[in-house]
DNA sequence: CGGATTTAACTTTTT
DNA sequence: GTTAAATCCG
């Protein structure tokens, strides 16, 4: 433990023994600010006596909470006590305990961003909306906004600047409502509601005041207003709040996070005492010079000079190419020759993108090249339907007042209750006043169901009685198995052939195991647990390095990671930074942020790569690289250019390019659909001989037009006369 | 009512 | 190119 201290540098050692008061330190990326974290909580447990069970230490994934929890561990032994989660977590967990007391259940589920935008989106039928005029995704995002600003829904309607925003008062409103009558959170909730229980009952704050009289909190730049006031007042008696951010690398303004509570800290609390961590252990000096420089254009941000005493490394490369497909060979071309020279592993290699689509084109890439690789975030495990089914039966086994899930699930798998039923057993629920569940089993009341419907129904309420019993016999492994198989899904699954019945006969199973693991695991498990873990588990918390495997992921997802190598792909004006993000001056700050994140993730190179030209759905032509791409200070870049790899072989205007699997002919599980690139390149000329697909041969006619939208007349040689745009043709020219 | 087929919408990042 | 929602038909 000494040791460990004496490890530190003189700023880290005095944040680590400043336990008493409020404490900000600016952690420069890579500035070993984790373990100034853990060593701190480790001090003032083994040299100062605190009891573990006073600490309170809050991150954003449960991944740095585990790490965090393991390396104090090891620095004292035990942490038996300690409170270390995410916020949600956390709060959850006293939710759960507290929310009784105050006219909630116990049993409350946790609703997921699309539970949020199912259910706004039955409230603004409800208040006869039209879905087409307001989408419940937006209106659910502004809804989520408010909260995350704890403005309530009398504040969003008392004065509505916009016909939009009273429509989104009036949705909230009922929103709020319907979540309360499911007895269901989302996830602002699990902030919010402790922020009104503690405002509105100061003597369930004191408890928790004097319980944790240390706070700690990390990535403290993430956090929004309703965290903040939930920090406030836990900290308002003792005072002992300890944060750890950094404002240049705030990334998650668009999720509400609010920049003001780091930068104004001192502000709220004028005791405060500053530490700044600006000694970089992990990039070389170039990377940290052209990160250093990127960020120095962004005027919303605490001036801070990181330096490094490591060596000045490689320049950063920058490489132009053709399009995705270019980007993507050039990417494992440069992972080959590093592996070669640089007896590099394939592990050390991370692929960056801005977008969650970019990664198909490299996924692609990798794959035809037989690089293994993983893939963080993306569509998540519990989020599939397959997996939400499943789970939408759990929490109405553990909540039946949960009415979103029990309609997405008392007709699956397919019990003869349609729409029709459902509507008037809704309507009938709602003139007696009962809930659904329990209309359910009074069927009989409800007029017009035909008796088959009604036999299915009570079916289906008894399955559920049945496994409500249930929950508090058997373990939630037993339970969820013996669910599985009463209602059939093993069977339904395996009687789907198809590629995707197989993998949702997997996902099953893999939920299954999952269900098992959590039994064994925890001390006390139960179904409420279970699902609670779920629902607040993040991508990077999936995240288990292979060592032969090459890295993909969002540049967010990255954060708090760092890799020897790392390409960041898709560098276009547009892209990175996203189109939208150009009008707003904080908007393009924060991509800016973005981007200097996604440099201080490498150790020793960076590539850096944009293509002149992308496919995405709904747009493709000429590109302009990244304006981010001219902020660097350009002694610390090398530019390249793609050489066009043409043969002698066949020419390729709008290109089906096998030049690819040819190069690098690795073993190619080829995709049941072949994906097709096309890809505009100029040089045809009229009365060329041209070859389609179908078609056949023919003569070039005419040429109108330029770039992306250039059509082309073909006279084919059975007298068929054709217009094709170009880039979509694939018109293939003789050698 | 259920299943199959067609259509539209979608892509920013996520606790 | 993928997926959820809308539409059609038995």
């Amino acid at each position: 433990m000494i040791a460990a201290i004496e490890k530190l540098n003189p700023e880290q050692r005095k944040a680590v023994e400043a336990t008493e008061g409020p404490v900000l330190i600016l952690a420069g990326a890579g500035s070993g600010k984790t373990r100034v974290l853990t060593v701190k909580i480790a001090y003032m447990i083994q040299e100062r006596r605190i009891p573990p069970g006073e600490i309170l230490a809050m991150t954003f994934t449960k991944k740095a909470a585990e790490e965090m929890r393991s390396r104090i561990r090891k620095l004292v032994g035990s942490e038996n006590g300690l409170w270390i989660g995410t916020f949600h977590s956390v709060f959850a967990k006293i939710l759960r305990r507290e929310a009784p007391h105050f006219g909630y259940s116990t049993d409350f589920v946790i609703y997921d961003k699309e539970d949020q935008e199912r259910l706004v989106k039955q409230v603004l039928e409800g208040l006869g909306h039209s879905p087409k005029q307001h989408p419940p995704r937006m209106i659910a995002a502004l809804i989520s906004r408010s909260k995350n600003s704890l403005i309530t829904p009398q504040e969003v309607l008392s004065h509505p600047q916009t016909p939009v925003e009273k429509v989104v008062g009036e949705a909230y409103a009922a929103y709020q409502d319907a979540l309360r009558s499911n007895q269901a959170f989302d996830f602002d909730d699990l902030i919010n509601v402790p922020v009104e229980i503690f405002r509105a009952h100061p003597s369930v704050l004191q408890k928790y005041q004097s319980r944790f009289r240390y706070l700690l909190v990390d990535e403290y730049q993430d956090t929004n207003r309703a965290q903040y006031l939930l920090l406030a007042a836990l900290a308002k008696a003792h005072r002992n709040l300890c944060v750890v951010g950094d404002d240049d690398q705030s990334i998650y303004g668009w999720r509400g996070a609010d920049l003001r509570n780091i930068l104004e800290f001192e502000k709220d609390f004028p005791e405060t005492a500053v530490f700044r961590l600006e000694q970089n252990y992990r990039s070389t000096k170039n990377i940290l010079k052209a990160a250093s420089s990127l960020v120095d254009k962004n005027v919303h941000r605490k001036k801070k000079t990181l330096w490094s005493d490591r060596e000045s490394g490689e320049p950063l490369e920058m490489l132009e190419v053709e399009d995705e497909l270019e980007e993507a060979h050039r990417v494992v071309e440069k992972i080959r020759d590093e592996v070669f020279r640089k007896k590099r592993n394939f592990n050390h290699f991370a692929v960056l993108y801005r977008t969650n689509a970019q990664s198909r084109a490299i996924e692609d890439g990798l794959r035809k090249s037989g690089i293994s690789y993983v893939i963080v975030g993306g569509v998540r495990f519990y989020e599939r339907k397959e997996i939400k089914d499943v789970l939408a039966y759990l929490k109405v086994v553990a909540n039946p007042r949960d009415t979103l899930s029990l309609k997405r699930i008392i007709n699956f798998p397919v019990r003869g209750i349609g729409d029709t039923s459902m509507q008037k057993i809704e309507t009938w629920a709602a003139r007696s006043g009962l809930d659904l569940f329990n209309t359910l089993e009074r069927i009989d009341e409800v007029p017009d169901i035909p008796a088959r419907v009604a036999k299915s129904a009570r079916g289906f309420h008894d399955l559920i009685r049945k496994y409500m019993t249930l929950k508090d016999a058997i373990s939630p492994g037993e339970l969820v198995h013996a669910l599985v198989d009463e209602i059939g899904l093993i069977r339904l699954y395996k009687d789907d052939t198809s590629i995707e019945g197989q993998g949702k006969l997997e996902n099953v199973r893999e939920l299954l195991s999952a269900v098992h693991e959590y039994t064994k695991q925890s001390e006390d498990p139960s179904l409420s647990g279970f699902l609670e873990e779920i629902a607040l588990l993040t991508d990077i918390d999936n995240y288990h390095p292979k060592s032969a495997a090459v890295t993909l992921m969002t540049v967010h997802c990255a954060k708090g990671l760092e890799f020897p190598v790392v390409f960041v792909v898709g560098l276009e004006e547009g892209l990175f930074p996203l189109s939208r993000t150009l009008e707003n001056l904080n908007e393009l700050e924060e991509e800016r942020r973005l981007f200097y994140v996604a440099l201080t993730r490498a150790k020793e190179k960076v590539v850096l790569l944009w293509a002149r030209t992308r496919n995405t759905y709904n747009s493709d032509g000429y590109r302009m690289s990244s304006r981010f791409l001219d902020e660097i200070d350009r002694s610390v870049m090398q530019f390249n250019r793609d050489e066009p790899r043409r043969s002698a072989r066949k020419a390729v205007f709008s290109r089906e390019d096998d030049s690819f699997d040819r190069e690098f002919d690795a073993p190619v599980e080829r995709r049941a659909s072949f994906r097709k690139s096309n890809t505009f390149r100029s040089g045809m000329v009229r009365g060329q001989r041209v070859e389609h697909e179908t078609f056949g041969w023919g003569q070039v006619e005419e040429i109108e037009g330029s770039g992306p939208r250039q059509t082309c007349t073909v006279r084919f040689d059975d007298g068929i006369e054709k217009k094709f745009l170009v880039r979509f043709a694939r018109l293939k020219t003789m050698e």
